[in-house]
DNA sequence: GACAACATTGTTAGCGCTAACAGAGCCGGC
DNA sequence: GCCGGCTCTGTTAGCGCTAACAATGTTGTC
């Protein structure tokens, strides 16, 4: 390393190699319009020359902005959360931020503020938070960080600038395929209790039976996990009742499946099964599964966008916080049949 | 905010506040013995007060320690690398450290390079890439970033750290127990050329063939999907010597299930199926799979801890690049069974 | 009581960068 | 020729923090 004499190199180092001053080498890294084009080329050889890279510490130090978004995400194991990642990631390097991302094992209220305390001591400029709950959605609004907050998947929450998939109208789908198909009603697994998607779903599926006047059961309850899809799967098994299933989501839906191959009920023929998410296995389950598809990369992009847009608009705020709605969309596989007699 | 005229508190005010020099506040802060218990609790009020923060890119800059460490990831929508992430983050915020992380959508070496160039710009201290290819382990060698490098799934690296699961070793045992239920041999369905963990899996998976004297037959390739798992099958369906499978990941063993099923070849009785990952669906497939289960949650740890170690001794190099590996262990559940006639 | 040793606090000088201003050189118009 | 207005470059002053040193007070020891 040339003229450093060990240390990596700073600024005046390019300077002067190049023979300008500092503020010149400045100059040209951000691209401003008034450098003699053989100047700039000058200061661009000896950037090379040195392998000469801008202290990004002192940078934000000085122009306030690190450029680091913080996410907080729950369990990434999931198909969904991961694909959302996956696109809030892609969508930030693009506009050239950086992520700073905390998942959590709990998903309490205080474990999002600690989450977030965290990331705040890197002075994040936005969040994004992934906030499935209602609980953690309540959480999120008054936050004493003076900072952006995007909520993904924060269902209706109406004081927060959020981005969602229509479970509704998903769920209202899937429903009035089953119904379409013949079914008298249609039963629901249902994830837990206080997630969004798991309030939204059931709205939307109730919604469709409402419209067309069919009976309404109490739907169960899951965990998202095959294990309870399993169980719940082998009491529907029991209840002769049962002709068509619309579960909260594939895993589950697995397990459902499972249960009802064990005890010999045959699907689609005895009991049609629909699920929700579409991921990659699901069209290589027993049978393949019909299920509601959800685009997460196009949720993460737009999260990113919404974000961006408040950081642009931080100086001067009283824009009511936003609402983007991404669609879902029914996937048709071999789970699902018109009934004929159990 | 009292005091502080609209803009954030900075540490001349706390110290203000607290009626004690900036530096005090800064050694409060910092945990330095030598402070009056009173003057320490004086200076917490204060902070408190003002919702004091330190500034990070200041503290950076002094310090020239960004506490980030980079991680270059893959795919994190599949279950394994997703998992190894959470337990390399989690073991991160225990450490101090924030995470920065890149997924890449194709695995060649110019976007790994790309992705660590674009980590640079952060100024992070240190890189964990998973490196599951032999192409990607290649180019991580002699890297032009003067940071320490830990490797992840890197295989047989020599000249490089690594944290990796035995993949040979879990491959052995899943072979074993195969010939240990009667086998004459067992058939392997591979992952993609070129993969670190294919390698590994296929050379346990014939170390077991050729100790037991067993007929070794050309594995199949896949990558790694349920589809290519399911039509992989199909071709293992219609030869009648086939009567035991290892499959070197969970979601081809679904597509593998799916196939034999379908062309009416009873699994276990007529063929045995064994996996690799235990992903949670693996317990709910039809029939609930056989499969080697990996602890990516202490590969995370084990990188973390190995990086930081590094980052320790980076003052004095001159020790060899060292090597973690994590055991794997056979998880049996329905897929696997003594042969019957096929 | 003098002195060393320690505990506690303050003062100063940067870390590497950008913003703001200043200044030099050059052009055209009157 | 002079002046306003360009283009280009340099000088200076911080951003908010920590490290190093200096300067106190406070003990204990002989």
């Amino acid at each position: 390393m040339p003229a450093t004499n060990g240390r990596s190199p700073v600024m005046a180092d390019v300077a002067r190699i190049a023979g300008v001053s500092h503020q010149t080498v400045s100059r040209v890294l951000n691209g401003h319009p008034n450098v003699k084009a053989e100047t700039r080329t000058r200061v661009e050889m000896a950037i090379d020359e040195l392998g000469y890279r801008r202290n990004s510490s002192a940078r934000a130090l000085v122009t306030r902005r690190t450029s680091v978004i913080g996410v907080v995400a729950f369990d990434p194991t999931l198909y969904g959360p991961a694909s959302t990642l996956g696109g809030i990631e892609r969508a930030a390097r693009a506009a050239g931020y950086f992520l700073s991302v905390v998942t959590l094992q709990t998903v309490t209220r205080e474990a999002v503020r600690e989450a977030m305390d965290y990331l705040a001591q890197q002075s994040v400029e936005g969040y994004i938070v992934i906030a499935p709950l209602r609980t953690v959605v309540d959480g999120l609004v008054d936050l004493p960080y003076g900072r952006p907050v995007v909520a993904v998947e924060g269902g209706q929450a109406p004081d927060l600038p959020v981005v969602c998939v229509d479970q509704p109208g998903g769920a209202y789908l899937a429903t009035r395929h089953l119904l379409e198909l013949g079914h008298r009603t249609v039963h629901h697994v249902a994830g837990p209790h206080d997630w969004l998607e798991s309030e939204g779903r059931v709205a939307g599926w109730r919604r469709a039976l409402e419209e067309a006047g069919a009976p309404v059961h109490e739907p169960l309850s899951g965990d998202w996990r095959p294990r309870e899809g399993y169980e719940l799967g082998r009491r529907l098994a029991e209840d002769r009742e049962v002709t068509s299933v619309f579960v909260a989501n594939d895993q589950m839906a697995l397990g459902v499946l499972r249960a009802l191959g064990e005890t010999g009920v045959r699907v689609p023929q005895e009991v049609s099964v629909v699920g929700f998410d579409d991921v990659p296995e699901a069209e290589f389950f027993t049978p393949p599964l019909t299920t509601v598809a959800q685009d997460f990369s196009e949720v993460g992009q737009r999260s990113i966008a919404l974000l961006l847009s408040l950081l642009e608009e931080s100086d001067s705020p009283g824009t009511a916080p936003k609402r983007d709605v991404v669609p879902a969309r029914l996937i048709t596989r071999q789970s699902t049949a018109t009934p004929s007699t159990r």
